[in-house]
RNA sequence: GGUCCCUUCGUCUAAUGGUUAGGACACCAGGUUCUCAACCUGAUAAUAGGGGUUCGAUUCCCCUAGGGACUACCA
């Protein structure tokens, strides 16, 4: 083991899916580690048990392997520091808990909760800080050790100074000062033998020789009482990075409440971890030049600590939407339709890795059709479960739409009626090795010419009678995917209908 | 209530003791066009307020205001 050896930790609590503020946090945390050549650690904060969510772990790993962010030691990997979860490691916190005792710097605490609810509902109600009143401060060590003897529960709470200030330092942020006075006396090992999160994280960053600690604001109030504990200890204390907070729209943390807060969400609706990256690592830090669009190699590579802001962040959907959107337009065609077809799942079934099956109406398609489908949604596409809704009209047998949106809107029903009648013609007359979207353009375009017609009138209503919609792509680019065949019979379709 | 943090376009942000305060998203307009997108061009839009310091403050300091976090035997 090499002391002078940098190295970081992400600390998370297995309480379920992985919150995009976390993930901005590893995210972070994982650039600071990449640019100060640090070892990357994941430890497991699993100390309240009430909270503790059954493959947690798992799918933290898992969600975190998956936007490109990984460890070098952490419960998954092994290393000379563990066990990574704190769960595993009670036997240590219950012995420096002793020994703070034993240092006059924590104290035993027998209140029970009824009290300590009743204490601060009164305290309240009296308009003052609600706060431990120290009823078990001073207690002598033998009165202490002669009721654990008589079986009555305790908590270890750690002794905080009575007056003055504690000066402590934020990496991002340079020296806050606050009021002794004001810091409670906080409990550091609960009656069940688990220690808090104070007392754990203190004692695990020391033992796992942590040198840069990096967490959310929401824990700056309580940094100073990290710190008297590493006196306490006569350790040395770590640097501190306390990244400014995501917020809702609204202002306030970003909660449940206002839509979707899980990285998970995010990935089933179709969202690219090179967008969610890219999105996180501008909230709160930028590149020095104009371009903000990075993958990210290039945020890695362009990361800098003195680029960090230190102001919260509000999380923007539209700005997410924007990324996303733009990384889809940077995958190929067969990329795109290998990241598509779980949502398309409804309307066509694999057969093999070549071949498959629409649903409706049991025609088999390669994999080459679905690819040209995918390829006309691209542009419009904002995220994956978008294809859905962008290239359904592929996939079904009959199109359903109102007769009247067949018809332009310079134009009236019977010469809309008139003009595909005429493309039917033109159509059935085209040979099949003309049938590309190019040909048809040529032939339909000229053809709408000679004529003396105005393309509205024409391709409007071809467009629609082949995708039954009123937005969707150019008639020659759906009828080339949909073949002469299909196309033809959706023309006879809309014509019926008018 | 207390403690602490934060404050540049609607949003994410850049910049400097002297700039026409820059970029990105969104929005709006135009181009392209049968439609919707994509794409291109353009426009609108900000230094919270008040005091200082200074020849000069958006930048440094103070106050006010606003927002936020914390205030658990949760992390």
């Amino acid at each position: 083991m090499n002391n002078s050896k940098i190295r970081l930790r992400l600390a998370p609590s297995p309480t379920g899916f992985l919150h995009i503020g976390n993930l901005r946090t590893a995210l972070f945390s994982y650039l600071i580690a990449k640019k100060l050549g640090a070892q990357f650690i994941l430890r497991i904060e699993d100390t309240d048990q009430k909270r503790e969510v059954e493959g947690a772990v798992e799918s933290l790993v898992k969600i975190l392997d998956w936007v490109g962010i990984n460890f070098d030691e952490g419960p998954h990997l092994g290393g000379d520091y563990g066990p990574y979860i704190q769960s595993e490691r009670l036997s240590l916190y219950q012995k420096y808990a002793e020994e703070l005792i034993e240092k006059g710097e924590a104290y035993y605490c027998f209140c029970t909760a009824e009290r300590l609810d009743k204490m601060r509902a009164e305290q309240e109600a009296q308009k003052m800080a609600p706060r431990y009143d120290r009823a078990c401060h001073d207690l002598s060590l033998e009165e202490a050790r002669k009721k654990i003897a008589a079986g009555e529960k305790y908590v270890i709470r750690q002794k905080m100074p009575l007056s003055g200030e504690v000066k402590v330092y934020d990496e991002m942020r340079g020296e806050i000062v606050f009021k002794a006075a004001e810091l409670d006396d906080q409990v550091l090992l609960k009656s069940d033998g688990f220690p808090t999160y104070q007392l754990a994280s203190v004692v695990d960053d020391h033992l796992m020789e942590i040198t840069h600690v990096t967490r959310g604001a929401e824990w700056l109030p309580s940094y100073p009482k990290n710190i008297l504990l590493y006196q306490s200890f006569g350790w040395t204390a770590p640097k501190f990075f306390h990244f400014p907070l995501i917020l809702n729209k609204g202002g306030g943390k970003l909660s449940k409440r206002q839509g979707d807060v899980f990285v998970e969400d995010y990935r089933s609706k179709g969202y690219l971890p090179e967008a969610i990256i890219n999105f996180c690592a501008l909230l709160g830090w930028h590149p020095d030049g104009d371009k903000e669009t990075l993958n990210f190699s290039e945020i890695i590579e362009n990361f800098s600590i003195k680029n960090l802001g230190i102001s919260p962040a509000v999380f923007d959907l539209d700005k997410l939407d924007f990324y996303n959107g733009y990384y889809i337009r940077q995958k190929n065609d067969q990329e795109l339709t290998k990241l598509c077809l779980p949502y398309l799942e409804k309307y066509v079934e694999k057969i093999n890795d070549h071949e498959f099956k629409i649903i409706a109406c049991e025609e088999v398609v390669s994999l080459i059709y679905l690819e040209q489908v995918i390829a006309l949604s691209k542009d419009r596409m904002k995220k994956l479960s978008d294809i859905v809704e962008l290239s359904e009209f592929f996939f079904k047998e009959k199109l359903d739409y109102e007769a009247s949106i067949l018809v332009w809107k310079k134009s009236t029903a019977p010469e809309a009626k008139n003009k595909l009648q005429e493309l039917k013609q033109l159509l059935e007359n085209t040979e099949k090795e003309n049938w590309s979207k190019l040909k048809l353009e040529e032939i339909i375009v000229s053809y709408i010419k000679e004529k003396e017609g105005k393309n509205g009138d024409y391709l409007w209503p071809l467009r629609v009678a082949l995708t039954g919609r009123e937005a969707s792509p150019s008639p020659f680019e759906v009828a080339e995917v949909l073949g002469k065949k299909e196309s033809l019979a959706r023309i006879e379709q809309a014509i019926i209908k008018l």
